[in-house]
DNA sequence: TGGCCCCCTG
DNA sequence: CAGGGGGCCA
């Protein structure tokens, strides 16, 4: 009755799929600024004194550089870093600065001898850098502290140019560079004593101005007072973040992931791919969401084949190796892996909220990859934050040279664990903190309706049950899941609309066997359809769509052709035939970073 | 009664 | 796409 052309391939876009651009597979960040910032992390050599340092070399007798090469060439590196950090980058490179920033700490953090970050490691806290900074503490919990106050060091670092970019970028004029001392002024209310809500003793008589520190001397006293107000909101909702930070994660998780790191930290051998895969499958193997039940139509849409192409959930992590790159999916959890050490989850976070509080995207720290994501025992109530970073991204035109890969392969790079040591913990709880309620989207975005419209694709009539699992990112009220009921009711209405539009247009051209009608790929109304929920056409509308379209388009035929149409209601039994045609829509869209990236394709 | 749906309108 | 009205149903 229905016809049974099925697309067995993939039902996420295949040409214009998921990837990963390559850029980033290494952990390279993009952009100028990055490269101007992360060179420590780079293949080129130790960086080279600078221009100062080779005026004070100049001044020195050549036996004394000679003998003291050694020692000039590890002063100049500290140097060089101090200065990249210090240094504010442009503006244009700011977009990256952040993200290189966290890569300049990975290195000094770690203190890698310069040799060995030619050749990236796996990163696991128990046998890397944990091991590598031995020098440093003489406990493994010793060690981890340190890491941690250097993680924590950072951040205040990285706040604190953040500040600095944007008192620049709030005043461009104002170069003057830290002179006479600082002054407290009034903080903010609620918080006295904030130390971002000092400001610096200068000539203008505002008294909302920036931070205290020398290189946190940008100038607000020119803006409007709106500016400054929304300058100091910023500041200080940053600093609160931070500081939230800070203390829960030293109060909370470190005991715990200390305790871990005692345990485990000699014994532990980096969990390779196997261990990796075990976890991942055992991960799989207790789907977490009990989703409905298939509403496919026995004997008409809902057989076996109909099945597969419309991305049902996967049984396993093999049930999915027809329809998407694993290869894709190895390269992607792998190659983060050579990047961000454990415990980095943080300051990853924090930078992906940076970036976005900037409207920066965030894949180029998508190469925290698994390391970024709890394990999913570890993952509490904020977790489908986390999946963010296990996600691929979904591509358009410009980056499609790679394998596709489906919503199932993302499912699968979001579930992949992030080990089983404390450091999950410590990174788990690290989230959670830094992904406060207010990250939460607390209203639905351009992305998130493009993501509705792929959905409808799978199902036309989702609970707000079911909405609510693949709106993950989405801080739920009353009014949020009315909103996305609506857009999906008025999405059916677009689509009876032009399916009865179709009908009465097969009628007219004297169409009589119902059976004959059929939508396919090349039908007016798959395109009408495909322009409204698809636009671009980034999106492999999967074969199942087409059968239900079909078949809605076979009933309202019928229907029109025997005159039911004469009854007000006569719709209503076309309704209830095709409400239960929905199927599974494909776990991938889960993923938070779905709607963003949708947003970009 | 609340939730959901459809329909109409802007 | 959102608002609002009306109907249906548990």
């Amino acid at each position: 009755m229905v016809g049974r052309r099925l697309d067995p391939t993939i039902l996420f876009p295949s040409s214009q799929g998921v990837t990963l651009p390559q850029e980033y597979e290494c952990g390279a960040s993009p952009g100028e600024g990055a490269q101007a910032l992360s060179f420590p992390r780079t293949c080129a050599p130790a960086p080279m004194p600078c221009a100062g340092d080779r005026d004070q070399l100049s001044d020195q007798h050549l036996w004394d550089q000679i003998s003291d090469q050694h020692l000039q060439a590890k002063r100049a590196r500290v140097e060089s870093i101090i200065q990249g950090i210090s240094l504010p980058p442009t503006p244009q490179a700011f977009s990256t600065s952040l993200e290189a920033a966290f890569w300049q700490e990975r290195e000094r953090g770690s203190e890698v001898p310069w040799e060995s970050k030619r050749k990236p490691r796996v990163p696991q806290q128990g046998s890397g850098a944990a091991k590598r900074v031995a020098p440093l503490g003489d406990s493994p919990h010793a060690e981890g502290c340190q890491q941690l106050k250097e993680q924590l060091c950072f951040l205040e670092q990285q706040l604190r140019r953040l500040q600095e970019k944007f008192s620049q970028v709030c005043d461009s004029a104002d170069t003057a560079q830290t002179q006479g001392g600082s002054k407290k002024v009034h903080p903010l209310p609620g918080n006295p004593g904030d130390r971002l809500d000092k400001d610096r003793a200068t000539a203008t008589s505002d008294p909302c101005k920036g931070p205290e520190k020398d290189e946190d001397r940008g100038d607000t006293g020119g803006l409007p007072s709106a500016a400054r107000a929304l300058s100091q909101t910023l500041k200080h909702e940053l600093a609160e973040a931070m500081s939230r930070v800070v203390d829960s994660v030293l109060q909370t998780a470190w005991p715990k992931a200390a305790s871990h790191f005692l345990q485990q930290h000699r014994r532990l051998p980096v969990p390779g791919p196997d261990a990796r895969r075990e976890h991942f499958a055992a991960t799989r193997c207790r789907k977490p969401l009990a989703k409905p039940s298939p509403r496919n139509t026995p004997g008409t849409l809902g057989s076996p084949e109909a099945e597969a192409p419309s991305g049902a959930p996967a049984k396993s992590p093999g049930s999915h190796a027809g329809s998407f790159s694993s290869k894709q999916v190895r390269k992607n959890s792998q190659a983060p892996s050579m990047c961000y050490p454990l415990g980095l989850a943080a300051p990853i976070q924090d930078s992906q909220l940076l970036s976005q509080l900037l409207g920066y995207g965030q894949h180029g720290l998508w190469s925290s990859g698994s390391h970024g994501i709890p394990s999913s025992l570890e993952r509490g109530p904020l977790e489908p934050l986390n999946l963010h970073w296990g996600t691929v991204k979904l591509r358009s035109s410009v980056m499609r040279q790679q394998q596709p890969l489906s919503p199932a392969g993302m499912e699968g790079l979001a579930l992949l664990p992030a080990g089983r040591d404390g450091c999950g913990e410590l990174r788990a709880a690290a989230c959670r903190l830094s992904l406060t309620p207010r990250q939460m989207q607390e209203a639905l975005t351009p992305g998130h309706l493009k993501k509705a419209k792929l959905m409808f694709f799978f199902t036309r009539y989702p609970s707000s049950t079911l909405l609510k699992t693949y709106f993950l990112d989405v801080q739920f009220s009353r009014c949020i899941t009315s909103q996305l009921i609506k857009w999906f009711s008025n999405f059916r209405e677009f689509y009876y609309i032009q399916v009865e539009k179709s009908a009465r247009q097969a009628l007219l051209e004297g169409a009589v066997d119902a059976g004959s009608l059929r939508v396919s790929r090349d039908s007016e109304l798959f395109r009408t359809l495909n322009m409204h929920y698809n636009k671009g056409n980034d999106f492999e509308v999967p074969g199942r769509f087409l059968e239900v379209a079909s078949l809605t388009l076979q009933e309202f035929f019928s229907a029109v052709k025997a005159g039911k149409d004469a009854d007000p209601s006569w719709k209503k039994p076309i309704y209830k035939i095709i409400s239960k045609l929905d199927s599974d829509i494909p776990e991938g869209f889960k993923a938070v970073r779905c709607s963003q990236e949708l947003l970009c394709s």
